[in-house]
DNA sequence: CTTGACATCTAAAACGTTTTAGGGTATAAT
DNA sequence: ATTATACCCTAAAACGTTTTAGATGTCAAG
């Protein structure tokens, strides 16, 4: 049986509300009956219930992730370091993370959250991986719970997040491309619903059409995120007759299976067709080749978002309640010759 | 304001009490009272208060999963994989799962696990990786608090575990580069203190041992189960003056990085040099080439290692209070010619 | 000696639920 | 008419905290 406030009174004669706030270091306790609590706590091995102070308090210090998975195997090295960022983070703050995992858009989801919300399990939650129009902020909102999200939408109401520019990152990565000779380039766009998707395709615009170039409808997919979907796409654009000599996959897992893909079909990645990624997930830097791609810092993205619900928990005014991060290209050779190389051949 | 069993009993005009049985089902109470309630329950947007319950029902229906993290930025595909049985698992059957993350065989980490147990944040924890001695089995043990593990240990007191025979996996993996062919043989073993590293030894001594082939010290290193480690290892193996002919290495992520090492170097992986991983991770299928690993069926371990936590939580006796699971040899190409095509060159 | 101020402590309520023990009130059996 | 038996319901306790409001006692100032 654990130790409670109850037993340390008793066994000290005082009352239960002194021991708690003798422990809660409030003033209005005589220094040497705090001296006495704290020292028969420390003895007795007292250890607060959290339930119940949960249940005084009415809040539960803890934080709900829900992790959009597809399919039911499932593994993306993305969402294990903006886990490790929240956990770390909300370690920090003695905040709690509650998580739970549903594939996205599903009643599943929505239940998911309903069960965070009205069973007041967390304080508050957070939304990854957002969409155009999503249900899950649209409910959040209207049951006004508090929430942070990485990521943004078309949803109305001002809700907080953090977002990474896509369109400059994908642009940038674009025009890395072009710079090196490519004129042909193909894209492989993520689920049309998806936020990121957007701001991802608007960069290639851009890139394309600031240097002259007419996208060729053809040369725009859609894949799932996946290696495999990667290197279906992939394998696809490169088996046609006039294949693109260019590829911009809009995460990691893509370029590696478009990577995979060409190396299936006996093509050197760099020589034969440039492949960048976006991510830099950790896998990235120790492929063959080595891809080049666009890093985002998932893990700090972790921590910011944590960190920004928890003050938003805390009742403290953010001053940042929209955050867009800059993306770095990160030059591999996986497009081949860097830029200082000159231009590709083909 | 949340709607409580108070304002539903102060609507209708009955207690608290009848209210309670009602919704929970209790027989002794009237059909006409039961719908009355659930009615007036529906249009009042009631939700019971998990706290509330969980303090009187003195349990959380919730369960620990801490996962060791390697530095502040970490990224597993095996980890996030095992979360998805874990979190679906926990989710069949209405309990939440608490996570955290922490670097292995820390203050920090022992921190997390107390926190768990004093605070009674959960029923019960997952313990995941684990060491041959290992403290935080032994804490679980002598705190009595009820916990499955995913690995065995060297620690005494019975405790409930799921693992995969990795001694049966490696030495089937060996067993197959040697029918290939293979004479040197390497092997990157994963942290000498981890549980399976002991397990994944003896399946190669085995499989050297009763091939009649003696075991090279030089050829046997440990790496750290990230790409990059595999990387170092990988390449310090191929550029010796006597490279190996083939190199096993203990998970995935390793395998990959020697795979990018013998690329870097100008080896073609299946020819040159043969390698193996653990895990079968989902980029395994997708890498060039393929890569031949041992598949581990993570998601179920998972799933598994949840459902009997769940039994003993509810205080049943379980079956089996210790799985070995087969792992099986996936064949592909990074270890050469498939069986059936004969024995490699070299 | 009274009054007020202060320091220290405590009883009790509160958080929202479940459960125990028992109170009524019919109806059926004696 | 009494007793027994269901049946339906409720008051109150319990879970372990925190917090409010107030009690008690001491001391200094008037």
């Amino acid at each position: 049986m654990p130790v409670t406030l109850q037993d340390i009174a008793t066994k000290l004669g005082v009352s239960v509300a002194t021991v708690s706030r003798a422990l809660a270091g409030y003033s209005g306790v005589a220094p040497t009956t705090r001296q006495r609590v704290l020292q028969a706590a420390r003895e007795m091995g007292y250890h607060p219930n959290v339930t119940a102070r949960r249940l005084q308090k009415q809040r539960t210090d803890t934080i709900g992730f829900i992790i959009p998975t597809f399919g039911p195997r499932f593994s993306d090295p993305y969402f294990s370091e903006l886990l490790a960022g929240i956990g770390n983070a909300a370690g920090e703050q003695d905040y709690d993370v509650l998580v739970s995992t549903c594939s996205p858009d599903t009643p599943t989801e929505a239940q998911a959250y309903a069960r965070f919300v009205q069973g007041r399990r967390v304080d508050g939650t957070l939304v990854v991986r957002t969409r155009e129009h999503d249900a899950r902020i649209a409910y959040l909102l209207e049951q006004q719970f508090p929430f942070v999200a990485f990521g943004r939408s078309r949803m109305e109401g001002g809700f907080c997040y953090v977002d990474v520019d896509g369109t400059a990152g994908i642009r940038e990565a674009t025009q890395h491309l072009i710079n090196l000779g490519h004129r042909r380039i193909a894209i492989i766009l993520p689920p049309e619903n998806l936020m990121f998707a957007h701001y991802r395709r608007l960069g290639f615009e851009e890139a394309m059409s600031e240097a002259g170039l007419s996208i060729e409808q053809t040369l725009v997919e859609r894949g799932e995120l996946s290696e495999r979907s990667g290197y279906e796409v992939g394998r696809a654009f490169l088996t046609r007759d006039d294949p693109p000599s260019a590829i911009v996959a809009c995460n990691d897992l893509m370029a590696l299976g478009v990577i995979s893909a060409a190396q299936g079909l006996g093509l050197t990645v760099g020589r034969d067709v440039a492949v960048v990624g976006f991510d830099d997930v950790s896998l990235a830097a120790h492929s063959h080749p080595p891809l080049t791609t666009v890093r985002q810092p998932v893990y700090e993205i972790g921590q910011r978002i944590c960190e920004m619900l928890i003050h938003l928990l805390q009742g403290e005014t953010l001053e940042e309640r929209h955050v867009i991060l800059q993306p770095q290209l990160i030059v591999r050779e996986s497009c081949g010759a860097s830029a200082s190389q000159g231009v590709m051949r083909r």
